[in-house]
DNA sequence: CGCCTTTCTGAACGATTGTTCATTTTGAAT
DNA sequence: ATTCAAAATGAACAATCGTTCAGAAAGGCG
């Protein structure tokens, strides 16, 4: 049996954790009602509540999935090989991936404080997860001599926000296309790492 | 005449503006009531208003004074001479500035969207001068060819990032002092510029 | 002391918040 | 055409929001 009678919520669902991020992105989860969200949709706000058991879990939910897709996007596109090579390909993905989905990137960076503390513990691992692979990356390769980096805990910390902060500038009709901003902050991580 | 009767408002203004960046940072703009800033300055809410016409100039003045701040700061800590040694002294001074204000850093970076539109340009602009002293560094440093960035713009946007990004994982306990931290970022920023 | 301005209280306002729920509408399956 | 679960309505809820204001308290000055 696929879809019981009357139902449409594979419709709706999606529209609401779609508007849902928008607005989140847009105006911050605070600032954001269950009936702004509703109205996007184009529903009434006690319609929502078949699709999530509150606001809360809204965000949790948005969060907790874009943090495991970066995980999982990360995991499918490294290339193994050496340190360098990896790093490479860390730089790059991160750009690619931030850039496509710039409302689950801001929100995922702006939210944090919005999160109940037990989500918030939750998107805390996951978070320091992705840390962790760039650190690891930077561990080997200054253990194999190919960087040189004062502390390698702060040196990811640094690649991270350099790399981060380029959701906050990018616009899809700016002077530079997403493949040669790719290519100059590359420039950047590598000689900042000593390589 | 220097304070009329009755008053003590030198007191309590500066006590709610205090309050107000503490709770601001700590939950953000829009999840904070004026009744638990004045909770927090044991005062009803009410008498919030002796202090500030509204909620929103309370955002609007705490961030721009910040901004005023840091651009009064770094006129005052410029020394001048070669791009590389203002370069040094810009990257030196922004870790040094943010990490002594963690809160207002927190609210200018992540309650821009709570601004009303005339109060978010006035904001932007004070931004954007801050951009373009790191910008003209580089611009400078790059036709004496002290430095080699393939992009000045994107670098500098690139450098304040990672710089500012400290701000987020820093504790006073932490491993490492300020100094320490200063030394490592300074050694990182001079790499990625080519110098 | 009594005056007078500043400061604060405490209640009130209209609006809006997240959430619930009895009721109605919907639409595929029988 | 009838059935029946899913989905949506629309009103209601208690709570809280930013803001206002008349009146009470406070405290230095004459």
């Amino acid at each position: 049996m696929a879809r019981k009678t009357g139902s449409h919520s594979e419709i709706t669902g999606p529209l609401v954790r779609e508007a849902a991020e928008r607005l989140f992105a847009r105006h911050g989860y605070a600032a954001v009602s269950m009936r702004q969200i509703a109205g996007e949709v184009g529903v009434q706000a006690g319609a929502l509540y078949n699709y999530t058991p509150d606001k809360q879990s809204l965000l949790y939910d948005m969060m907790s999935t874009h943090m495991q897709s970066l995980l999982q996007s990360w995991s499918d596109a490294d290339p193994g090989g050496t340190p360098m090579d990896r790093l490479q390909a860390f730089t790059r993905h991160h750009i690619h991936f931030h850039l496509q989905r710039p409302d689950a990137v801001f929100i995922a960076y702006m939210e944090l404080r919005n999160l109940e503390a037990q989500n918030f513990a939750r998107i805390e691992v996951q978070r320091k997860a992705y840390e962790m692979v760039l650190e690891n990356i930077l561990q080997d390769g200054q253990g194999a001599g190919a960087f040189h980096v004062g502390d390698v805990k702060l040196a990811g910390m640094a690649v991270i926000a350099m790399l981060t902060g380029v959701t906050t500038w990018f616009r899809d009709d700016g002077r530079l296309s997403v493949e040669e901003i790719a290519n100059h902050y590359w420039d950047m991580v590598r000689k900042a790492v000593g390589a």
